[in-house]
DNA sequence: TTTGATTTTGAGCGACTGCTCAAGTTAAAA
DNA sequence: TTTTAACTTGAGCAGTCGCTCAAAATCAAA
């Protein structure tokens, strides 16, 4: 090989995944991102093939670093659930101030794409499934480790704890209601206890 | 007067309003508004003045529907609960085959506008208040009427219920989940009604 | 029937889109 | 130092965007 690549691919997705999570797929243009991530067109194509290919590298990306912030949470606290509570309270109270948006990147993608052919839809349904699995995992381990009283199935526990946390998010997407994002969390996992 | 405008502006907006409540406003081109509403542009910017202008009528439109869909729920029940739970199954359930899209239109138009102070972005959060005061109000009558204990204030149900009702709606959009959802939509009055 | 204010039409403007590719730059190997 | 394959650059293409406006169509009133 006679020459390198100049660009870290790593960062130059972390800063794609940025924008695109901030405005969307159809609301960031490609002159943005050039921007953003410090390339020319030539590059970004030759590295990404297109727009469509960076938006899906970027949204693997943040899926990717979601985990790890959980994972990072559970490190942090002997109970898992008590992890997870942790986690959502960063998402939705720590990082407010500097995320891109309140609103998971994941959620807004698969409200962005309406075609049910579309490949991002797709994409936005398979990684959503995989961190589904993922948190279904994670309240298995509860459930043996007596956390929960497991009178409900892990799967079902993901299910809430994704609605809970998508609808948490949601109403949180604006100004002036941060006081109330404490006991609204409580409360979720209040009543997660008691399924 | 020596001619009428020979469109009738409320069939005209819902169509809009289905337009961009499946596609969003940025994937919405005014070619696609124009087969959609059957006008040409010029009719339709001498009627709304801008692609915004339509937007912004859609979405007041969608929001007054959604009221009224509650209110004929409201008067096919014997009590304010029960006929909330019969628009919560109707929205996620029965209309879900028809409708544009599984996920609200205001909570869409609130993903998809990131810029704080684009007017579109501050439209959805209005509009998102008005309802949530409408809801608190039925709350209210539901307490009052002894529907619900009332150790929560009826602000407190009303964010209780868009919380759960918004993080369904997103749970529920895709395919191959339908038999979940009646189970799901039972425990969120279940639960509401432990408050 | 004629008038004339009003509405409808659609060609097309300027701006912007995603993307290409020839020319320039880089740096390891010869 | 020269060579050369790989990488970067950015002018600019073809297509689409939101929107305008002169011309045609409409129809109640005169």
């Amino acid at each position: 090989m006679v020459n390198k690549v100049k660009f870290e691919r790593e960062t130059v997705v972390r800063l794609a995944s940025q924008l695109f999570w901030e405005k969307g797929f159809n609301a960031t243009s490609t002159r943005d991102l050039q921007d953003a991530i410090n390339m020319r067109p030539g590059s970004i194509y030759s590295a990404f093939g297109s727009k469509e290919g960076l938006y899906i590298e970027s949204l693997k990306n943040y899926t990717m670093q979601i985990e790890d912030q959980i994972k990072t949470c559970l490190l942090a606290s002997p109970t898992i659930i008590g992890g997870l509570q942790t986690f959502v309270e960063n998402v939705i109270i720590k990082d407010k101030k500097n995320a891109p948006s309140a609103i998971c990147m994941l959620v807004k993608a698969n409200c962005e794409f309406a075609d049910e052919d579309c490949c991002l839809y797709s994409l936005s349904l398979d990684l959503s499934d995989k961190f589904e699995d993922y948190l279904s995992d994670l309240f298995a381990q509860a459930i043996a480790r007596e956390e929960l009283k497991g009178e409900v199935s892990p799967k079902d526990y993901a299910r809430f704890f994704k609605v809970q946390f998508t609808g948490l998010r949601g109403y949180f997407n604006r100004p002036g209601v941060e006081e109330i994002a404490q006991p609204m969390i409580d409360q979720m996992f209040k009543i997660m206890k008691t399924l």
